[in-house]
RNA sequence: GGGCGCAUAGCUCAGCGGGAGAGCGCCCGCUUCACACGCGGGAGGUCCCUGGUUCGAUCCCAGGUGCGCCCACCA
């Protein structure tokens, strides 16, 4: 063994061997309590991203430590299909021959896909497994699966015959570049500096007129109308008029509406139900007509008149133009404001009004939100659940239908009247006319559509098969915080509309993982940092654990110490394994403590191990992590091993014997952390036959009464002769102790006893002043009043020691 | 505009009612037979500000200030 621990090549040979040995499947015939989590299938084109690796690091994490426990676990990897983003991806691969995706037609195009994927997809599970990820990879699914489609068009069809699912004319989203509509959460918005024009509207009767200021004058020819807030002083005569739409002279009302904002502009409001959201609503409130003029592909369309054909650009130039030299033409200054643009392509979002199919959420997120409320599922942390109850009851009815050609299409089929028959697959005949002239429906439907059905359709529903009857419900779900809304509330009515119940109880939402300065990690930004060069850095194991460390906060930057700090940990560990092992030749493993410093390291072991379990279970990761550090070096390693050295180097056998216990103990303890170095030392223990991946904890817990108090004696003469350079009296084991560790022919002495006993005595001052209190005592929790008690009778003794 | 989070040592962050902590960095000393990627010691903090509650506040409450993230139909 080297004294330096190098992870390369052991990492990938563990990966390997525990795959193949079967470590990571999940058997449902086995039986047992299970532990289940379904972790979030990444895109198809996905590559690993720090978001995933510290999503990995904590469900593995989990799943480790319940396997371990001797859980029945299932972690379940797949891919998302990942519509536009895919779709996005092929469009740009035929961009770079000249070509567009209708230059291959719908059928070769997803030809194309298929393609594209078997050359370039599904690459990412081969960086889950180099994270050490313990997922069964033999479970992998893909949402395109010819299985988990048929559960898609399953859960369209039921939602259809309840008369959940719906076709209505609203304003949607519209990528012109993509041709498809897009829900609000595929949106980006940024920043802009815009034209705004303030153009007046003359009176259809009498003289002047009213001023509104828009920022898109293209879309004049579609206005309906001018709307005003109904208490705004200043145009409450003009309510009901007419005024006269400049270019298309056009006679249109002033309206009265309470969504109209005052302070913008003029506080006039031109009403284009056809290109804006907010007019769209007044639209309809106010039953006005909804005219479009600018067309699916951005330009404007037919509708438009003279303007048919030209960019918007063009169209709103030509229209100020007009306005001005009739002196309607105010001003435009420029402002700033938040632009809507495809997430995928950038391009400018379109708001148009179009038919499309809609899933209603009125009923589907009740028993949801009951569930929420009643802590059947529980968000984590607290604020976040709060968060979730919040967007769905506040979920507006969800746009299912995409305008694409990846995806799944739409179980819905038309014959030439019109009629619309719904089968999971493709009927002989209309259902309402007997028609076997069919088409089907073109649009495919949301890739989160599919997503909101992963707990359950990847264990086979909608067939009833052992797997979902053993696995589901599942236990957990992590994920980001954007996801929230887009898949975890989605998933959980899901599962209560399909299943009767909810498919986790927990969900952690983890940190946003920053760049070390702090701004957002991206691609785009040069910002991101890639883990697969941290683990070829500085290993898996230690990129878990500084992942794990960072993860306490909402926002956290990317600490490359965090991961050092992992790195050393995994290095300390092999170093004292190096001595317990290499340097005494033991020959077995087994507890039989007889020294003080042995009954105390298994005792702290045991303890530790009560506080990791809890705070995995409370889902602290940084605090498991931290007690696992403290316990490694300070414990383990400064204190028991230098003590216990003389012993092994005098060839107790007792002594080396319990070492090994006190080691196996302290791997277990680490290995759901750093899984790989603590196999490879695991391996070197005398007469292991299972795996550490698979070694639960010894089940005689805390059998070891720890000897803390002579191990306090010990360390308070070691601080005080580190403080002071003053000899504490100690005997017997203490004094060994004390001596191994402290080495007092090596000590630098920095201070004196004088100040050591000055320090003692205001300690002791303190602690008695607390103590004189009577409010203090009557009040303090006893166990507060009683620690100050102990510190009061140690900082005695201290001084005592000294002379003082 | 709404929601959430964060402000603690030079840096990155724990702690969250009773003695201010860790890692890294810095200083001093150590070839010590597991580890110099180590060991021992040390310097370095009005715990953002102002009020309040309390015997006692870095911690709880209110109000500021400064950052960050998420959401929202600013025409």
């Amino acid at each position: 063994m080297e004294p330096l621990y190098r992870p390369e090549g052991v990492e990938e040979r563990w990966q390997k061997t525990w795959e193949e040995e079967g470590h990571y499947e999940a058997h449902a015939e086995r039986g047992g309590e299970t532990f289940v989590i379904a972790h979030p299938p990444p895109n198809v084109t996905g590559e690993l991203h720090m978001g995933h690796a510290l999503q990995l690091a904590l469900a593995d994490a989990l799943v480790r430590w319940r396997r371990m426990l001797g859980f029945n676990t299932l972690f379940q990897p797949g891919y998302d299909h990942a519509g536009i983003s895919t779709q996005n991806a092929v469009e740009k691969d035929l961009a770079r021959e000249g070509r567009t995706r209708h230059d291959l037609g719908r059928e070769a195009f997803e030809a194309r896909v298929w393609e594209w994927l078997r050359l370039y997809g599904r690459t990412i599970m081969t960086q889950f497994r180099r994270m050490g990820a313990s997922l069964d990879y033999r479970r992998e699914r893909f949402t395109m699966d010819e299985d988990y489609v048929r559960a898609v068009m399953r859960f369209f069809v039921h939602l259809y015959r309840k008369e959940w699912i719906y076709r209505a004319n609203r304003i949607i989203n519209w990528c012109p570049f993509h041709e498809t509509s897009l829900s609000d959460l595929e949106l980006a918005h940024v920043e802009r500096d815009d034209q705004l024009a303030y153009i007046t509207y003359p009176f259809v009767e009498g003289e002047g007129g009213i001023m509104i200021a828009t920022a898109r004058p293209a879309t004049i020819p579609a206005d309906v109308a001018v709307a005003v807030h109904p208490d705004d002083e200043r145009y409450r005569d003009f309510v009901g008029r007419e005024v006269v739409v400049p270019y298309v002279e056009k006679r249109v009302p002033i309206i009265a509406d309470e969504e109209v904002d005052p302070e913008f502009g003029t506080g006039a409001l031109k009403v284009t139900p056809g290109h804006d959201p907010l007019d769209f609503a007044i639209g309809r409130r106010h039953e006005l007509p909804e005219p479009m003029v600018i067309g699916p592909d951005g330009t404007m369309s037919e509708e438009a008149g003279d303007l048919a054909g030209l960019t918007q650009e063009e169209a709103g130039e030509r229209i100020l133009a007009w306005a001005k030299k009739r002196g309607l033409l105010e001003k435009v200054e420029s402002f700033r404001h938040s632009v809507a643009l495809c997430e995928r392509c950038e391009s400018r979002i379109e708001p148009l009004i179009s038919l499309q199919w809609w899933c209603s959420m009125e009923e589907l997120k009740k028993p949801a939100l009951e569930a929420l409320r009643e802590r059947r599922v529980r968000y984590h942390p607290e604020s976040q659940h709060r968060f979730a109850i919040d967007s769905l009851e506040n979920a507006p009815d969800w746009n299912i239908s995409r305008q694409l050609w990846w995806g799944h299409q739409l179980p819905v089929w038309y014959c030439s009247d019109g009629h619309i028959t719904v089968e999971e697959t493709e009927p002989e005949a209309c259902a309402e006319c007997g028609s076997t002239e069919l088409r089907r429906e073109q649009d495919v439907l949301d890739t989160w559509f599919s997503s909101a059905l992963w707990p359950f359709a990847t264990l086979g529903w909608p067939d009833d098969t052992l797997d979902l009857r053993t696995y589901y419900p599942g236990d957990l779900n992590t994920t980001a915080r954007e996801i929230i809304r887009l898949w975890e509330n989605r998933m959980i009515f899901s599962g209560l509309e399909i299943m009767g119940e909810v498919p986790f109880t927990d969900v952690i939402i983890h940190s946003t993982v920053l760049a070390p300065d702090g701004r957002r990690m991206s691609k785009s930004l040069g910002t991101g940092i890639d883990p697969l060069d941290v683990i070829e850095d500085h290993g898996a194991d230690a990129t878990r654990y500084g992942l794990l460390k960072m993860s306490s906060t909402q926002d956290v930057r990317f600490s490359y110490g965090a991961v050092e700090e992992g790195r050393k940990l995994a290095n300390k560990l092999w170093n004292v394994s190096r001595l317990l092992l290499t340097a005494t030749g033991a020959k077995e493993v087994e507890a039989r403590p007889k020294a003080v410093e042995e009954r105390w390291i298994l005792a702290r072991l045991d303890q530790t191990r009560a506080e990791v379990e809890a705070a995995f279970e409370a889902f602290n990761f940084s605090q498991a992590v931290q007690a696992l550090y403290r316990l490694t070096f300070d414990d383990f390693c400064d204190w028991y091993a230098e003590a216990i050295k003389p012993r092994l180097y005098e060839g107790d056998d007792d002594a080396q014997a319990t070492a090994l216990a006190a080691l196996e103990r302290l791997l277990k303890l680490l290995h759901p952390v750093l899984p790989h170095v603590t196999e490879e030392i695991w391996t070197s223990l005398p007469g292991r036959s299972a795996r550490l991946i698979v070694s639960a904890w010894p089940s005689e817990d805390n059998r070891f009464d720890a000897d803390a108090d002579a191990l306090e004696r010990v360390q308070d003469a070691a601080a005080i002769f580190a403080r002071s350079g003053v000899a504490v009296e100690l005997d017997g084991d203490e004094r060994r102790i004390f001596e191994a560790k402290v080495r007092p022919d090596r000590v630098q002495v920095n201070g004196n006893a004088d100040a050591e006993r000055e320090r003692l005595r205001k300690e002791i001052a303190r602690a008695e002043g607390i103590l004189g209190n009577e409010n203090f005592v009557a009040n303090a929790p006893p166990d507060v009043v009683e620690g100050e008690r102990e510190k009061l009778a140690r900082f005695r003794r201290e001084l005592d020691a000294l002379g003082g």
